[in-house]
DNA sequence: AATGAATGAGTGTTCATTCAT
DNA sequence: TATGAATGAACACTCATTCAT
């Protein structure tokens, strides 16, 4: 089976009474899911404002009413979209019960199922396109989402060597051989994957573990020893 | 070694005499070269003619006077910088004596080397970030760059596997491992590299040397056996 | 007398409420008018669009907001100036009581004072001008305005013919004898006329009775009878 | 026959010796030639002043060494081919043995013979259409051009009503009767001719006759009595 | 004299942003 | 609050004109 979409377009949940009132309330989150979108599809000068307004469905004035400037559209765009979950993810790391690669196994799943294969993709594809337009937010970016992942996964190979399981690694260096493939299918997706279908029928679910399995071979002092 | 410096800044074989003729020669590959530090750093939006121009020390019409539209310069750009040197890479790589590892090895060696560590490697970002809004030239790119260089990988792994180094790997897959590692390490060169530049330290080499040994473990049948 | 204003600068019924409102819809007859006065008079390349738009007492940018391009805006002056008024007036000749030299008289005075006198006189200046550039639109107006015209004409003569009033005549020529007189003042009134006012102090309304009667006595197969 | 063609589409009467020289000392009319098609063609504003230094086989560089602006060239044009014949036609018509009904005939048929028929007509499309953008130019060919002409005429008519073949007319505006039919196929040879070929099959030499047969019953005292 | 590469002011067109309604 | 008409700065592209060769 292809890789296909494996997301929602967006969802409602918990619509409020009155239609005016919910539409006023979402006003703000309508237009960054509009423009997290054309963002990713086409940049962010390429990006019309008058676009982004009439995908959700409003005018071109009321989205300066909500966002001073296109740049800070793109800023909210990007930092509604970072969300500081790692406080949970990490809490969730510390209470898994599993082996250290059963570990780096539901890291790269869950990547997978919680941004990769969700509409949050976009943003890294985003940001990785656009860093060198907005330097500050590029930083911005670097220390909410990045740093926290990238120790995350320092954490979790740290506790695989120490119980034995890894060899001995460096990890400045070991993260990126579970960042990397990561990222190289969320870019996949944004970009070349689907002006190239033909060339990228990839199964993202075949892939990541594809991927993790080698990985473990790689990383494991007895990749199929141990036992 | 028997490869050597394929790539060069150019072969300035007979510069014509006049001062203006000379210029005149180098006018379309020094337009070129301001146009793809340009695009790959601010985005083909974001770029503007009359800059890409100036850093060529030239002006505004002269640019037009060689390529007939901001978007034939970009793909100029492109075309440009993928010239196929496959036939050549392949060529080295038939002849090329060693195992299937130390080919890998030198493999993801030589892609840095000759792509990565120069300004090819802008092509790489560029094509990644701007797919969307030049389908016709990522199809291009893709037949041209993409589908080459997997062909080129796919031929080491099978080999590897023939030879028995490798364990019975899926390649449709499987070439990601390489790939992935090599286009991440581009992408960050290009964008979050520059704008963080302490949580870049990456020394390439040793990027490039970490990832591949922990593949080769990951792929070989008995990593630290054989060779 | 079963004409009338069949003219008129535009029926200003109910204006809108708001200032910008009436405004919003005067505007492309306001752009419309100012650019026939331009083109009429300068032509259609050297004729700015802001200039134009100054003309109308808007900025460049709305009259983009009306009109996709200067071409565009040139064709909409073009057919908005034809409007097909021939069916009326062709009614008029169907139902008009009198000689043959009459209507000529008819036909030509009330050419001078529909198209001749008013504004729309400007467009037969503009396409005669033009047409090289617009061959398109040269053949619209020739089929909008030239062919019912010239038939309109060509019935009159006929009519004359069939009643004995004019002699026989090459219907395809004869047209001629009506149609080149008139767009020649035209021509006159828009080119030269301004130019050289010393040498055009022409009555137009004797003008057009002069060469009526001249050509009425070519015509007619006894102009006054014996004498 | 006393008058015979003084006109040709470029008299190279007397080519000197070398090939360069010829061609140097012909530059600026083969220039003025190229230039009067385009303008006529295009309007002055539309030409563009390398085409028509393409047409004349040289570069833009050259153009400008012979005339220093593209107005300058323009009016070069201009004055290269109005060129007062008119003293030589004032005693073509001083000496003209006939009847003045002979001489408007002889007046007609000469005028498109070497005007109308040939590459100078152009210049009365260009002046007509260009005159409000070249308003001392137009006053220049009012002077140069049309005032003569007008002064032939009034004189032919004149001399008409003096021998008593033409009724009295008031000559300001009789010599429009002469004048309009030439402008007006003139103006069509140049402008809606060439858009809608359907539409004007006319045989220029017919139409002339046809309206100067129609002009001259109109003007004489007897249409259908004497000759 | 002739060339044609180079220039840069000028123009059509776009689009983020404002503001009267 | 929401609208969308209006704005004008910005940019791609053109072309008359210059000038080194």
């Amino acid at each position: 089976m292809p890789l296909s979409k494996l997301i929602g377009p967006g969802s409602p949940e918990e619509p409020p009474s009155g239609k005016r009132e919910r539409r006023k309330e979402a006003r703000p989150g309508e237009l960054l899911d509009a423009a997290l979108d054309l963002f990713v599809e086409k940049g962010f000068a390429a990006t019309r404002a008058e676009e982004v307004a009439a995908r959700a469905g409003v005018s071109k004035g009321t989205l300066f009413l909500y966002f001073p400037s296109k740049e800070e559209l793109f800023k909210a765009v990007v930092r509604e979209n970072i969300s500081g979950r790692f406080k949970e993810w990490n809490e969730e790391f510390e209470t898994f019960e599993g082996s250290a690669a059963d570990m780096v196994r539901y890291c790269m799943k869950v990547w997978w199922e919680r941004i990769g294969a969700t509409r949050a993709s976009g943003i890294t594809k985003l940001m990785i396109s656009e860093a060198r337009n907005f330097p500050e937010l590029a930083a911005f970016y670097q220390q909410e989402a990045i740093r926290p992942g990238t120790q995350l996964i320092r954490r979790i190979l740290q506790r695989g060597m120490d119980s034995g399981e890894f060899r001995q690694l460096d990890l400045d260096y070991a993260v990126f051989s579970i960042v990397a493939p990561m990222i190289f299918l969320i870019m996949m997706k944004h970009s070349l994957g689907p002006c190239a279908p033909q060339d990228y029928p990839l199964d993202p679910e075949r892939y990541v573990q594809s991927q993790c399995e080698t990985l473990l071979i790689g990383l494991c002092v007895r990749p199929d020893g141990g036992s």
